[in-house]
DNA sequence: TGCTGTGAATCGCTTCACAGCC
DNA sequence: GGCTGTGAAGCGATTCACAGCA
């Protein structure tokens, strides 16, 4: 147990804040969907329109990478995909696994945007025996007593838990032993992991219950300022930050 | 329940913090746990490590709320619950829609957790005629030709979008001119959506591409600390900060 | 001229540390 | 003595505004 105050600065080593590292995920894919439609450069403050967010933070966001545009033009689409990709590690491909395939681990499993770019499903794990080698997604499953053993044969350091909250926490340390360095963890339970594991978790109940909150405030306010009334198809504007991602903590720092 | 009450929330639910809001889902999931086991009263320490966060911050973050604590004793748990569930509007019943039945949707619409608190599955939207009809968790998918009755006829304020990224954006403003005003996108697209419609994203990849760039940060460490080596059993730390929650942006305001 | 890159100002959240009350 | 509630300090992220360069 960490009593003894192991104040790190969080984000060590290179210097690029988490809240950049977040939305450089946001970027490569504007970016991507340029480069297919074979636009040469971009500026500023088109990408970021694209990208949802405001170009001041974006030049500052791309600083962090280096100096990549060129004063009076714009930045180079294919470049920047390049850059930003190395950057994130996408160069390189990260083998991951996905424990629990109930419902949500098979969406996970069907999911097109997993193998785009960078990752590849190397194995599903569940705990009933009755799943044992039925496909999914044309991956055969495998039994949680071999977790350790695929771990280590598949080098992953990456995995994905999308088993009942009961089991996560179990479902964790056994990755964690076996080798994983990052989770993603869709199951609703804080995972209690040693230092140098990254944590990152997704909850659908707790999105909707921050949707409700500010529900509930509009409905309190009700017609405070004069327009509001027709939300129809009138005036559209680009969400500053949508959801989790503008965010900062992030990962659970090494 | 009610403890020490005497106080009223002197200051009105006007100026809650963003990261607040968005680790009260947290603390009330705790509460609730606790309250499942009859504990009558936490300290902010015990409930601030169930939580996952730090005891300074979640005693801040009850602050905005109200003094709801007793000083040498702790937080009566019901109350608490209580409490929060109101502040989050959680003791009204949000209808919500599904739009998009594939992997995805049906898995979201059998998660338990969505009825469990304040929501409830009103209707499943498809755009696939095939699909019109056939029972999902127990709920007939309906044909997106009547998305604006079945919002208008339930009163639903909450849509979440599970469509492939190219229909989310037509999606969203059909939800909208009906009258839906808090999105969850779970579509890889950015958003663009009128003043006062809140939108949150829950996007797959972008977690997995955050957590790749600190898993590449790590091979690349290597060795800097003399330990390491064995993950295992050892040191346990409460991981500060997990994924997507503790942050700030949240909702794109009114 | 136009757009990037960035110091400086600002904002908001987190953390500290202790006063206040049980 | 113990624990909450909170002013104040600290810190990171955002935004501003403009210098610098093609």
């Amino acid at each position: 147990m960490a009593t003894g105050r192991t104040h790190r600065p969080a984000t060590r080593s290179r210097g690029i804040p988490e809240a950049t590292v977040a939305r450089l995920p946001l970027y490569l894919r504007a970016l991507t969907a340029l480069s297919e439609r074979s636009v040469p450069t971009v500026s500023s403050e088109e990408l970021a329109a694209a990208a949802g967010v405001n170009s001041a933070k974006l030049r500052k966001d791309f600083s962090y990478l280096g100096s990549y545009g060129t004063r009076g033009v714009g930045y180079d689409v294919e470049y920047l995909v390049y850059q930003i990709s190395r950057e994130l590690g996408l160069t390189q491909d990260w083998p991951v696994v996905i424990v629990g395939i109930g419902n949500l681990g098979a969406a996970l499993a069907n999911y097109g945007g997993f193998a785009s770019r960078g990752f590849r499903v190397a194995a599903l794990i569940d705990a009933d025996p009755a799943m044992a080698g039925k496909p999914v997604a044309g991956i055969p499953v495998q039994h949680t007593d071999d977790l350790e053993k695929i771990i280590e044969d598949n080098g992953v350091s990456i995995g994905v838990i999308a088993t009942p909250a009961g089991a996560a926490q179990q479902v964790c340390e056994r990755l964690v032993a076996a080798g994983v360095t990052s989770i993603l963890n869709f199951a609703p339970t804080v995972l209690s992991v040693p230092d140098g594991v990254d944590v990152r978790k997704v909850d659908l109940s707790i999105e909707l219950q921050i949707l409700a909150f500010h529900e509930q405030r509009k409905a309190g306010e009700e017609s405070a300022s004069g327009d509001g009334a027709h939300p129809a198809a009138a005036a559209r504007k680009e969400s500053a930050d949508q959801g989790p991602d503008g965010d900062v903590p992030a990962v659970m720092p090494a």
